[in-house]
DNA sequence: GCCGTTCTTGCATAAACATGCAAAACATGC
DNA sequence: GCATGTTTTGCATGTTTATGCAAGAACGGC
């Protein structure tokens, strides 16, 4: 039996159960189970299910809701950059967060004990700092997009207009060290700029493809950007270059 | 049985009832009742529930004190109620839908195929409508009320008088013939108000232990109500009462 | 105050786990 | 065809985790 067939074996009883157990699985496969667990661990990688002490079960109800296709893309990556991210965060501090499955793996790794209060327009976001009991929590609504996972228009520029914060992570955009911070959806830029706006410092997650990339719509200017997250990976020419523009590198 | 399982049933248990009991579950898992406690401090400690003596509660003391008196079917009346409550829907309709779990169940329950408008004010029926393809979504900003799942404020109420809407689907609320529709909490009526100020007609999806309540704040007169949804146990007087007011009674 | 119940803590054990390694199956280049 | 490198798999190793049991502490009713 292939691998493949094995891992689309588990896929489909995890769709059907919601659950697989891995004895249960090896003797199906007859196979040890050794490598069921190795079949799981990578599955799990892969941001497709999640691992639990003897099997494994579906990934979150929340984390299925939101975005999943792009999620399932880089999860560790993500999940390190949201460690390292949520490091600059001070008690007491008013934040702007967007969009992005980034942003989301962020908000997921606030710890408990620390209070902010935060401004999103992102329902995956919101969704994660709603147990938060520490962390005041305001929506910025608008019209919805599906893509997008956020609200954006009038509305929601309406409402940013009427905050200030200490730091604005910015999501799911494009990087350049000459060009800045680039968006890919006009109405989004529109909101990405007038949170850059009220804010006094920017902070960007960015995986490795987001670094050197650039998209139609400007959103801040590369000197704008406080903190910027990145891979140990990331190439150190182009970490110069944001370097000497003010940017405070910190590696995940 | 999975750990994992085990604490998904806990929290499902604690969402339909309010409360477990350690060596109930204890019986039910096939484990030790230490085992049960373990599970519990967990919880606890991720802050998913809160430890008692003899078991464990929600946490929410507002959610605990509606949710405790509901019996573990409530959650299937919620569905009944739902499914019937769709059934006034029409394509192509703008619809103000706030929050409770009557709601969020009303939201799930809307078919994959049906264009409509909704503005939400509510994180649950917004990440429920999120999905569908054919549904504009509307985002009610503003404060996020952690107890209510909604967020409310001058920011909500901006929004809303924006807005005019077709049906209300008015949830978590007392229902009594004489007073009309009342709320628990000032900032939450007010956001109704102006929801039921700004719509053609209310809906209601009322379980039997809402009806004949009363809480402080007044929402809407109790003419306001276009259609009732109630499960068909419900008391025959009450509904007289209603109806003569000009309500449309539908039944589960 | 007492007593039974519930809880925490420490400990033992078995199951599940990660890791390194070697054999087998497979592909690749000459 | 044969040597070489890669991938997959199973096994042995040591480690971690889950669980139940026992003993003592904490709680609640009387």
């Amino acid at each position: 039996m292939l691998t493949e067939e094995r891992h689309q074996f588990i896929r489909d009883r995890l769709a059907a159960d919601g659950r697989v157990l891995a004895g249960e699985l090896a003797s199906r496969f007859g196979v040890s189970e050794d490598t069921v667990r190795r079949d799981l661990r990578e599955l799990a990688k892969a941001g497709q299910l999640r691992r639990v002490y003897g099997g494994a079960v579906t990934l979150a109800p929340f984390a299925a809701a939101t975005i999943s296709q792009r999620s399932s893309h880089a999860v560790e990556e993500k999940l390190r950059l949201a460690k390292a991210a949520v490091g600059v965060l001070a008690a007491g501090q008013t934040l702007f967060i967007d969009g992005g499955t980034t942003n989301e793996a962020i908000a997921r790794a606030i710890p408990r004990d620390i209070e902010l209060t935060v401004a999103t327009n992102s329902l995956g976001v919101a969704l994660a700092l709603a147990d938060l009991p520490l962390v005041e929590l305001i929506v910025l609504g608008g019209r919805y997009v599906r893509d997008l996972g956020t609200c954006v228009g009038g509305d929601t520029l309406t409402a940013v207009a009427q905050l200030g914060a200490d730091l604005f992570f910015l999501g799911s955009c494009g990087l350049d060290a000459s060009r800045g911070v680039t968006a890919f959806d006009s109405a989004e830029a529109e909101v990405k700029r007038a949170m850059a706006k009220n804010s006094a410092g920017i902070v960007i997650a960015a995986t490795n493809d987001k670094l050197a990339t650039a998209a139609p719509y400007r959103v801040a200017a590369p000197d704008a950007i406080r903190h910027l997250v990145v891979e140990r990976t990331a190439p150190a020419a182009i970490l110069d270059d944001f370097q000497r523009q003010g940017a405070e590198i910190r590696f995940a």
